[in-house]
RNA sequence: GCCCGGGUAGCUCAGAGGCAGAGCAGCCGCCUUGUAAGCGGCCGGUCGGGGGUUCGAUUCCCUUCCCGGGCUCCA
């Protein structure tokens, strides 16, 4: 209700600024409101503060904040110069139909409000930025002015105190502190460039998702990063997908495309031989490099890009099996969303709208697939969000959603059915009684893609990454130059056990070499001296735990930590 | 793609129609160190690219590329 009277105040202060301005639509969200306006004249950035300024003016002149019923003749009278609001009336119910009014300012708005201007409390301007009107790329742009607001300037203070720590947390800054990755605009936009750290990262996570598919009866598969473009014109994605597929790549008469998806390359792999019902399901995996055409505005650090990596996987089965390959694949995704101790998404269920008629297969295949999906679901106790009308036309899916730290949702994992693919390219196996079926097909993603999913896990431990993650696990550093050779001899221990492990050699004091490598937010620093070199130890300073320090055999370390690695705690 | 903003040294950022700056990093030297910045010196720039206005543009204008925030769309 705050956030609300404070976007009235706002599109007051607006329409005084800017007379001629038309009001769209003005919505409290979360810590905030937004206005959509059609502004007479160009609102820049450095305006925000005069606008702030005429707002406080508003509330200063505490203004009796009016509900007022109206006809729909009336209120379509009072607003016959402004198109926006005129749409919004007619699909308004006659006699339902309220204005607030504050002072000469009034706005159609179904309230409630505080009961005066001067009871809105702390709030700050924070960005504009363009909005089609009704989000229709057709229509014209307004421009939407975003505000935060709050009882208290105690509570806007903290609050913005908040976002700034969020943003200390963005993996796109924490991937540049740590030499993650990086972007190159001679490469080209969207292309993110893996350093080594950041590579290092990218196989760790990889190897642990291909690991736990083996162990799951999935076999890996490779495609290539180019098809002939006939097929994806068999598999329907030419047409449907031509706006995110890079352009072809000619030779003579055969044109190719960047891969944008596996699907239809891995049903060629199936159909390389015949198949018998007593094979399925068929799993083939691949972690695939993938190109979308993104729209350049559209690009965002690494959840956004143009090359991707996706770990992906389809499924071939018969109908029998969706339910069990379906509970398999959550099994999966769960199993390593755990791992990396992420429990903050949501899982939204993707069915067909009954109504709606533009879904191929039967409704009896459809139905038994949409219950056997919920009931694994209930049965993994993971609680989800069905969404009717949301599924694809080929299918119903599950998407695990998380969010960035600031807020923005992103899908990771996904699960999908697919009654129509199978059919189009020509997938077949022989059943029990001898005849030709069209398998069902799983396409399934566990984190999605390494380049989103390292996103979100870099925020998700704000740069501080498990032992088993960190891409250098101990740095070594020698008090003086002269224990840099006894520092080489521990390395050598340490990387034989297949540590990953860096001396610092840099010319510097320890205690710098010390503050360097805890940005670098290293796991563990081993300080060597002349009283290690004798013992054959280190002295083992742990990240997070300041001055606190244990001398250990240099065995003794390589245990522990081994034992850490391995248990990926 | 569209709207708004931005691009100055490897990084973080200051500056301004008239000789382009700082800190950190890097390099060289001194120091030889016991748990989060030792000291000194040096190097470093087509002020994102192209075009225009001007006696003169890094600064003003146009254009293009890239980045950021949104809208639409998606892993």
């Amino acid at each position: 209700m705050l956030r609300h009277s404070t976007a009235h105040a706002m599109a007051q202060a607006v329409t005084e600024l800017y007379p001629g301005s038309k009001l769209t639509i003005g919505p409290p969200i979360q810590d905030g409101f937004y206005y959509d306006i059609e502004v007479d004249g160009r609102i820049t950035d450095d305006d925000l503060p005069r606008i702030e300024e005429k707002m406080r003016e508003v509330a200063e002149r505490g203004l009796p904040i009016m509900r007022e019923e109206m006809s729909k003749a009336e209120v379509e009278e009072l607003y016959k110069d402004n198109p926006y609001k005129l749409e919004l009336i007619n699909d308004l119910e006659d006699g339902d139909i309220t204005v607030y009014r504050q002072g000469d300012f009034f706005d159609l708005c179904r309230g409630p409000h505080v009961p005066t201007t001067g009871n809105v409390g702390a709030f700050k301007l924070q960005n504009l930025a363009g909005a089609y009107w009704r989000g229709d790329e057709k229509n014209t742009m307004l421009t939407r002015i975003y505000g935060t607001a709050w009882p208290t300037e105690k509570q806007l203070k903290a609050y913005l105190r908040r976002l700034e720590e969020a943003r200390e947390r963005d993996h796109r800054k924490i991937g540049k502190d740590l030499e993650l990755f990086t972007f190159s605009p001679d490469v080209g936009a969207g292309i993110p460039l893996f350093l080594p750290k950041g590579e290092t990262l990218r196989h760790l996570m990889e190897s642990y998702v291909r690991d736990v598919q083996t162990r799951h009866g999935y076999d890996h598969v490779w495609s290539g990063n180019i098809a002939n473009q006939k097929l994806y014109e068999k598999s329907g994605h030419l047409e449907h997908y031509i706006d995110d597929m890079f352009p072809p790549m000619e030779d003579g008469d055969t044109k190719y495309r960047l891969k944008p998806m596996n699907c239809p390359s891995h049903m060629m792999i199936f159909n390389a031989r015949a198949h018998s019902y007593r094979d399925l399901p068929v799993r083939y995996a691949e972690f695939a490099t993938l190109y979308r055409y993104e729209k350049s505005g559209q690009l965002t650090g690494l959840t956004r890009v143009r090359a991707l990596t996706q770990d992906d996987a389809h499924v071939f089965c018969t109908e029998d099996q969706v339910q069990e390959e379906f509970a398999r694949a959550l099994e999966i995704i769960r199993e390593v969303l755990d791992t990396y101790g992420f429990s903050d998404y949501r899982v939204q269920l993707s069915l067909r709208d009954p109504e709606g008629g533009k879904y191929i297969a039967n409704e009896e295949k459809w139905a038994r697939a949409e219950k056997e999906l919920r009931d694994a679901l209930e049965r993994a106790k993971i609680p989800y969000e069905p969404e009717v009308g949301e599924a694809a036309f080929y299918g119903p899916k599950a998407d695990f959603m998380a969010k960035d730290v600031l807020g923005r949702e992103w899908q990771l994992s996904t699960i999908q059915v697919d009654f129509l693919q199978p059919e189009r390219l020509g997938c077949e196996y022989v059943s029990e009684d001898g005849e030709r079926r069209t398998p069902v097909l799983l396409h399934r993603a566990v984190t999605g893609t390494t380049e989103r999913f390292m996103a979100v896990l870099v925020e998700h431990f704000g740069g501080v990454f498990p032992v088993w993650l960190s891409p250098t696990q101990a740095v070594v550093i020698p008090i003086s130059d002269k224990h840099v050779e006894y520092a080489e001899t521990v390395k050598k221990k340490l990387s034989e056990s297949g540590l990953r492990v860096e001396v610092d050699g840099s010319v510097n004091t320890m205690q710098k070499k010390i503050r360097e490598n805890a940005r670098q937010k290293v796991p563990y620093l081993l300080i060597v001296g002349d009283r290690e070199s004798e013992e054959g130890s280190v002295n083992v300073r742990k990240r997070g735990e300041g001055k606190k320090q244990e001398a250990m055999e240099v065995g003794e370390f390589v245990r522990r930590v081994s034992a850490e690695v391995m248990d990926k705690s």
